[in-house]
DNA sequence: AATGCTCTCAACCGCCATGGC
DNA sequence: GGCCATGGCGGTTGAGAGCAT
């Protein structure tokens, strides 16, 4: 027998997802929290399967995705990461934040691929097929250990900078370093526009709108209101930020949902190596790749100690094979 | 204006990993 | 330890937009 399929097929509908829909996926989202994804459609009564569900959610109607563009420091990201870990997309992603992984993939095999391949067609140089994918293959691990450990040791240093961290409300997503604040809704889906559009009606009758204070087994959260709660994430790098917001869940999609107030609540993604803890200041959180087998505590100790002895500089660009590579490439 | 081609990217598919029982 | 349900990931597809002819 084979494997059955994820969701019966019969009366699941596929294809691209109307802003209806997407509202119904938004405001069970915003009450229940991601996770339980099986129980989404039930609940809600979208004839999507869950998988479905989820990956609207995570590739799309996730707040704090940047879509638009990307920037020359963000090619260069990806092109190095991706000499260093391969087509990890997910490891990827977790090291440019605002990005999911369906659009860093996209981003590579449309645009960057293309380039590299007549950068190469430029050099002459006959190993087809990215040579760094075929150099790849030796030392992998050591590489990719490498590299968590270059970028464990840059969220470090960063963390340690902490009267660098702007705590004000009006910066909620600054333990990012050194990247893009969250986008406004000026980059993000051109369909939240219209969904943000309907919600306005719908917020003005929701119900206390939504507090997503919750105990979601996914994500790392921290409030805002000094109330943080650091959870570990199972099997995501990402963190979640959820703050309040005078906007109510339109400001999931408006301008300025980075004002806060106790009354409404809207959640900022931060694929960030640092979780920030009203306590402790900083939450070192290891990278989402499953190479990093050493229990954390001990690896955390041993960056601390060697963040203290190096000074901070950024590694990432410089590490590992393929520098030459992408330093050519501009 | 009509047609065909190319490109982009949202969404799907299938496999694998993980956790609970 | 085996089975099952579920989530996550990477590869691939296909609809639609844009462009060229």
């Amino acid at each position: 027998m084979g494997r059955p399929p994820c969701c019966d097929k019969i009366g699941v509908k596929k294809g691209p997802w109307t802003p209806e829909e997407d509202i119904i996926l938004v405001s069970y989202i915003q009450h229940h929290g991601p996770g339980n994804w099986r129980a989404v459609p039930s609940n809600t009564g979208l004839l999507r399967c869950s998988k479905s569900c989820r990956l609207r959610w995570t590739n799309y109607l996730r707040p704090g995705i940047k879509r638009g563009n990307f920037t020359e420091h963000e090619e260069k990201m990806i092109i190095h990461l991706q000499a260093l870990l391969g087509n990890r997309w997910a490891a990827i992603a977790s090291y440019l934040p605002q990005r999911t992984d369906n659009d860093i993939k996209n981003y590579w095999n449309t645009h960057l691929r293309k380039k590299l391949k007549k950068l190469q067609g430029n050099d002459e140089n006959s190993t087809t097929s990215s040579s760094s994918q075929s150099n790849f293959s030796k030392g992998q691990w050591e590489r990719r250990l490498q590299t968590d450990i270059h970028m464990a040791k840059k969220a470090l240093c960063d963390a340690l900078s902490l009267d660098k961290f702007d705590h004000s409300p009006s910066n909620p997503i600054s333990p990012i370093p050194a990247q893009q604040p969250v986008q406004g809704p000026g980059t993000y889906a051109s369909s939240a526009e219209n969904i943000s559009r309907l919600l306005q009606n719908w917020m003005k009758n929701s119900p206390k709108s939504s507090q997503l204070s919750r105990s979601d087994s996914e994500n790392t959260q921290c409030s805002f209101n000094n109330n943080p709660s650091i959870g570990s994430g199972s099997s995501s790098s990402e963190g979640t930020i959820s703050a309040t917001t005078p906007k109510g869940f339109d400001s999931l999609f408006s301008e300025s949902g980075n004002d806060f107030t106790p009354e409404n609540t809207v959640i900022f993604q931060v694929e960030s190596k640092l979780n920030f803890n009203a306590e402790n200041g900083f939450l070192f959180s290891k990278p989402s790749l499953e190479e990093s087998q050493v229990p954390l505590t001990l690896l955390e100790k041993w960056l601390f100690d060697d963040a203290i002895n190096a000074p901070a500089q950024d590694e990432l660009m410089g590490i590992g094979m393929g520098l030459g590579e992408s330093a050519n490439f501009f």
